[in-house]
DNA sequence: AGATATCTTGAGGGGTGCCTCAAGTTCGGG
DNA sequence: CCCGAACTTGAGGCACCCCTCAAGATATCT
């Protein structure tokens, strides 16, 4: 019994050219696993993270034991997809924001752009607004953007223009919302969550600020909520 | 084929005393209607709208044939269970915000204390922030609680200290933005919901208003956005 | 070409939940 | 006490979706 792994990409999970090479795919396997993950980019980006694997599989010419032969579980195929997806796009809108000369038209920017990515792609939304605890190389380009809002709210701060309360783990709030609000009106009215931002906005000004009820999450309570968020169950 | 039309509770659908009396149900079939109403408000208050009607029957200790027998549909169970169930605590929500002699803090109490029926009611998170179109009188009971948000709404924006730019359509925004936030951080930081809030209400004092990019919804896209709010599928 | 390890297939078993309907049970008026 | 109408039952069909595995197909090495 060969323990592959399930791994077939990628499988630089240490040095390279170490002890335990690739196998090396059959070539047919190797066109296989080419379909299937160009499929599943089609279906995640229509259809969100939680598309039906079959669908993947069926799109690829392939049946879904083939799927699991190459990636395991979905959130493999995730990591094996999922950050070439979006990484360029999420870094772009936080070089942006940097780029900006005021401070806080950058912060306001980053928020509205990343809302923007929430509301156009569904494979992006769940990247922001959830987490996949196995999916280790998405897992570290989330942490890297979470660098980058963090940066970007301390630097709004330091200008004294976002109010000094907020904190980085404010953030995923407002996202959380953003998803919703796309969801209700994506096919009613596609710019509402437009408006909603722009109310927190003026919330989130050192002029506005009041004394806020309760502490802000913790970065562990953050990581637990948005695992949490991906559940079918009411309860 | 006698068309009882799934009834057999308050049938005042019109006038009463008129033709079609109720037919008044048999005295055991009476009892089963009333375990089963209790149950519906147990399993509603636990797991919200979207329970199981199996785990409903069950717990009645009746099968689930027999649920579908006295109410034809998930919708016509909420509607007979659910006004009583909420009513009561919504009237209260909205009587206190207008007996608040300031008009700014009735405001944002309304807010707050709808918002804090979301995070501990399941089911009362499902009447605000969604719609069910076949329960007549729980679609009764929301329009009334509209035109009291909208009153509330109206007396702050005339004391001047709501922004002029927020409409009553605006509301729901917020309470979607609950929905999700609740969901997301109840097992964690059962409170986060508080300081979201706080945030968004310091965005729309009169003070802190910027311009809005988008116009607000109307209130029928309102009405389509909490009919999507529901469904399971990614898309 | 033959042999063998590798790969694919797709039916089938899980699980959740909705809804129905033929057959059996119970009520309650006569 | 009897009988028909009213009511209940629960297995079974449907629809999704997950994941597996024995049997068959295919590539690659010699």
């Amino acid at each position: 019994m060969r323990q592959v792994g399930h791994l077939g990409v990628l499988v630089s999970t240490g040095k390279a050219g170490d002890a335990a090479q690739k196998p090396a795919l059959r070539r047919d396997a190797q066109r296989n696993l080419e379909k299937l993950t160009a499929a599943a980019v089609d279906v995640f980006r229509e259809r969100g993270l939680d598309a039906p694997l079959e669908e993947i599989a069926q799109r690829a010419g392939v049946s879904t034991g083939t799927l699991y032969n190459r990636f395991g579980t979905r959130e493999a195929l995730i990591d094996a997809v999922v950050p070439g997806l979006v990484a360029a796009r999420l870094d772009a809108v936080a070089a942006r924001a940097h780029a900006c000369a005021d401070p806080w038209q950058g912060f306001a920017q980053y928020v509205t752009e990343l809302s923007e990515l929430q509301a156009t792609d569904p494979a992006l939304n769940d990247v922001v607004s959830r987490r996949f605890p196995e999916a280790e190389q998405l897992l570290a380009l989330c942490s890297g953007q979470v660098d980058h809002g963090r940066q970007i709210v301390e630097r709004a701060q330091r200008a004294g223009a976002l109010r000094a309360d907020f904190t980085p783990e404010d953030l995923p709030l407002i996202f959380w919302s953003t998803q919703v609000l796309v969801r209700a009106t994506a096919e009613v009215a596609p710019d509402a969550w437009r408006r909603a931002i722009g109310l927190v906005l003026d919330g989130l000004r050192t002029e506005a600020a009041h004394p806020l009820p309760v502490e802000p999450l913790t970065p562990e309570q953050v990581h637990q909520a948005m695992l949490h968020l991906g559940e079918r169950k009411p309860r």
